[in-house]
DNA sequence: TCCAAGTCAATATG
DNA sequence: CATATTGACTTGGA
């Protein structure tokens, strides 16, 4: 209550001003209308700036669409323009870590993917674009945190050993073993690659195991089931992520539409998906042009899937859905002669990580992974999915280096490259940026595409069985 | 219960 | 030092 006259100034807030962009030193708009303040209890944890008004939950709430990419794009500018570090922008304006500030500026969702909490960063982050000192705040901050740090820095000299708080009686530890932290740390698991390897090829049969499946490729991969339940999850957010970002890129230049923001401006060169394609093979689909790319027709190939009819066998003989260029599963494992350098303490390290081993006792010796064979044979699917992987992984030997090796062709630091410093010409007229996905890890994006189908087959079939309208738009 | 979406926080990389 | 990646945890919905 009390807020009708405040929703209509905060939502001009957050509106986008116009496609200005920052440029350093201090360019203010004018801006002028400060939304009243009207207290609010609310749940609002941050160092939010003073009082700002509303909760930004409310903000959220009336916020128009914005464009996320957009957003971040002019954030990333301003922040390296001035040599401002995420971390103190994320902890001082978002209210979020280094990590999580990375990912947000990196791989925005489109704003209709987001749910309420997840437009929080990105209403903070308009708010903080609009506001005509958000430079200066910032730096103050971070000249503040620099005092702080020097004047710490200056007063441990004196004594011995910087204070540190110590944990709550560590003691005990092993006596014996001078660098393991006190493991009451949780050691944080570090999977090897031949394991993500494993993970993804089980993926690519199955974007959901079954709890069986997850069991078995646990004790497959001498993972603890939670593990492999996480990196799942995680996985498969992540490539639905990875798709988004094509989404809004092609869809900020091909124009597509519904959604995006009132400043229909700019919007030059398009440089469709180059060719990078050189082995032919692959995607039917003829060179065309049109459409907003090949992820659309990824799409709308798995919606006449499913309801042709036939999706379902195909996906669940495990035998190997449709997706173009595959066949590299067998092939990759090929290239097992390099590895010239760095290799040498492979056997080492990737037994390491791990602590206490499940019941099964195997490997001790070599590699890790041995396989004896696999537990059971169960039904068809699941045998054939467990085979595989442990096909591949008897196979490995080579890491998925492929993909990284690749991508890494000894590109000359293009842009980008002293960056950090101050240079920013460019971002004042380069744009380019991240509009097309290199070619780096190609290959990588691919096998994500492909397994993204599977992933979407899955939830469609599953959708199907019920009978809700379903809305996710293609 | 499972899942997705957001995050955190440790660690990798640059 | 900064930024990027990623396994795990938290929340909220069905």
């Amino acid at each position: 209550m009390s807020s009708s006259e405040s929703v209509k100034s905060l939502t001009e807030l957050v509106q986008q001003p116009c496609p200005a962009i920052e440029t350093s030193k201090d360019g203010k708009p004018q801006e002028s209308s400060e939304p009243p303040v009207s207290e609010s209890q609310s749940t609002t944890p941050l160092p939010l700036s003073g009082h700002s008004a509303l909760s930004i939950q409310e903000l959220v709430a009336v916020s128009p669409e914005l464009d996320t990419y957009g957003i971040t794009k002019r954030v990333k500018e301003v922040l390296t323009d001035n040599n401002l570090g995420q971390r103190l922008f994320g902890e001082t304006i978002l209210g979020l870590t280094q990590g999580s500030v990375s990912d947000l500026l990196a791989r925005p969702k489109p704003w209709h993917k987001l749910s309420l909490k997840g437009r929080e960063p990105f209403v903070r982050m308009q708010l903080w674009l609009n506001d005509p000192n958000n430079v200066e705040k910032l730096m103050d901050m971070k000249r503040m945190e620099k005092k702080a740090y020097m004047k710490r820095r200056h007063s441990s000299v004196s004594d011995s050993q910087p204070c540190e708080p110590s944990s709550v009686g560590i003691d005990y530890s092993q006596g014996a073993s001078p660098q393991p932290q006190h493991q009451l740390k949780k050691p944080r698991v570090v999977l090897a690659p031949e394991e993500k390897e494993a993970l993804k090829r089980a993926y690519q049969q199955k974007p959901y195991p079954s709890p069986k499946t997850i069991e078995e490729l646990a004790t497959q991969l001498n993972l603890k089931t939670s593990t492999v339940i996480n990196w799942f999850h995680n996985y498969r957010s992540r490539i639905r992520r990875e798709l988004f970002i094509e989404e809004i890129q092609a869809g900020s230049q091909s124009q597509a539409g519904s959604s995006d923001s009132p400043s229909a401006r700019s919007s030059r060169a398009v440089h469709s998906s180059e060719g990078d394609s050189c082995d032919g093979v692959d995607t039917e689909g003829p060179p065309e042009g049109k459409q907003s790319g090949l992820e659309a027709d990824e799409y709308s190939n798995a919606t006449t899937k499913s309801q042709g009819g036939q999706a379902e066998s195909a996906f669940e003989a495990g035998e190997e859905v449709p997706q173009d260029a595959r066949s590299s599963e067998k092939t990759e494992s090929f290239h097992l002669g390099m590895e010239s350098l760095e290799d040498t303490d492979d056997e080492g390290r990737l037994k390491a990580p791990r602590q206490s081993s499940p019941p099964g006792s195997q490997s001790s010796g070599e590699t890790l992974e041995t396989m004896p064979n696999s537990a059971t044979e169960e039904d068809a699917s699941t045998s054939a999915a467990s085979t595989s992987v442990l096909t591949g992984e008897s196979s490995f030997k080579s890491k998925e280096s492929s993909e990284k090796m690749l991508s890494v062709p000894s590109t000359s630091s293009t842009l980008a490259a002293g960056s950090q410093k101050a240079n920013s010409i460019q971002s004042l007229f380069s744009f380019s940026e991240a509009a097309s996905s290199k070619n780096t890890r190609d290959n990588t994006l691919r096998k994500k595409k492909a397994a993204n189908l599977n992933n979407i087959i899955h939830r469609l079939e599953k959708a199907a069985s019920r009978e809700e309208p379903v809305e996710w738009e293609f």
